[in-house]
DNA sequence: CCAAACTCAAGCAAAGTCGCGCATGAATGT
DNA sequence: ACATTCATGCGCGACTTTGCTTGAGTTTGG
């Protein structure tokens, strides 16, 4: 068992029940509470949870807007962010995947003149006080750890609506340009996100290639761009290019 | 039970049910009252409830949904919540409408073991930390001054889904029994609810007989309950009666 | 106005939790 | 092969929380 693995399951653990015990984390990872209390002592240190006595709560706003923005340096991922922000012209409809990248883009679409769709949570939260921004979410199932909606209520909703551009994210690309991700029910609901756009737009940022995930979302023939922020693996950029899609470093 | 889980269920439970006693509190989360005396301390100080003696009572702050309301009244129409989720049994499949009044159920769910499906945003930001609740959220346009989602979208999704129960509201009741609304996109999405459930809860709060509104939404003959916290007309009840709708005074 | 009933806060012992030091064992570098 | 490093698990003393008891304070109803 890794340490990072450890802590990937105590901040779900953390996300899904809420406040929990150390003697229950012990037990849920198969760790001893000694090693338990320093995981959490450490995940606090970086601000990922709120140490209690007794064990630890999850943190609620992560994800402040204002954080880096008050930051010197801007992180790479939040580059590749603004990049695709770019992308987008007013008036456009833009559909937004679930996960944190997706995310990170809508923080650069504060105050532009837009039709956004999305079943990321987040998104919704990000923006929901936006008036310039017309929002549509889309239903489904609440899944309270991923910050998301997924279910076929989710995909009916995909077949109704178009969008002009989607901002796809993913947990990995495969040398032959497969695209993958590691929750199976994600899936289904990406493949209805790429049927409904008429643009795709896959960020990757560094370690995707080859990154991680047993189930395939799509083959590199569906994609418009790549968006990434490192030098990705050069078979597989020209994997890419060879059918069609444009390969951009930011 | 960690101390923080416990303060979690104090608050939750001053918010659905107003002022508490120490006694109940201590019975309500397994707790002896010494320690509730120490947690209400404790919370006190935070400023997150107000101590009164022999128990607590909620703070009412900018964030609470209620405050323009007047006191006196939003009791009342607590209690018509409270009745409407004592209706409700564990396991079973719950519609809550758009409006203050379905939030105000929503309140009353807390900890129940349901599924909860709703186009209501401020049910989903009252119930999205409720593990015991799966949550499930129509698609739709978002309206920000209504904290709603409505439009095809979120009919389309509604034709998919079927509930036990609909807490519907309302603007107002005729005197023949027709229920109106004021907002006329809504009333497609109201609709659509009252097709997709077993049995409809009408919620009419005093001032709702025989209130406003421009559109009407559907006959008496589509409810089964009606639950009023004031002698509603005469006539009026009368109509309903005669249709084969239960009507419950609170 | 008084007394009974109830509520509160302080003190205390028991249980639970924390963090430290230390030993073990595996992986890594020399 | 040996030494180093590092994560892990265990034991111990210090600390925190909890529930019970007790005496003082508050409310209620006659």
């Amino acid at each position: 068992m890794l340490p990072d693995r450890r802590h990937q399951l105590i901040l779900r653990a953390l996300r899904a029940d809420g406040p929990t015990t150390v003697v229950a984390l012990a037990e849920k990872v198969g760790a001893s509470q000694a090693t338990i209390r320093r995981d959490l002592a450490q995940l606090e240190d970086e601000g990922l949870l709120k140490r209690v006595y007794g064990g630890a709560a999850p943190v609620v706003g992560e994800d402040d807007p204002f954080a880096d923005v008050a930051g010197v340096r801007v992180e790479a991922k939040d580059a590749l962010a603004a990049w695709c922000a770019n992308l987008v012209r007013d008036g456009e409809t833009v559909l937004l995947d679930i996960g944190t990248t997706a995310h990170r883009v809508a923080r650069h679409l504060h105050g532009r003149s837009l039709t956004v769709i999305t079943s990321n949570l987040a998104v919704y939260e990000e923006l929901q006080d936006d008036k310039d921004i017309q929002l549509i979410l889309l239903g489904g199932v609440v899944r309270r750890d991923y910050r998301s909606l997924v279910g076929f209520l989710t995909e009916d909703n995909l077949r109704q609506v178009h969008a002009d551009r989607l901002f796809l994210g993913t947990s990995g690309v495969r040398p032959d340009g497969q695209v993958l991700d590691t929750t199976a029910v994600e899936v289904p609901v990406k493949r209805a996100m790429i049927a409904a756009s008429t643009h795709v737009v896959l960020l990757a940022d560094a370690g995707k290639f080859p990154g991680t995930g047993m189930a395939r979302v799509c083959g590199p023939e569906e994609l418009d761009v790549v968006v990434t922020n490192a030098p990705g693996d050069e078979k597989t950029c020209n994997r890419l290019r060879e059918a069609g899609v444009e390969v951009v470093e930011v």
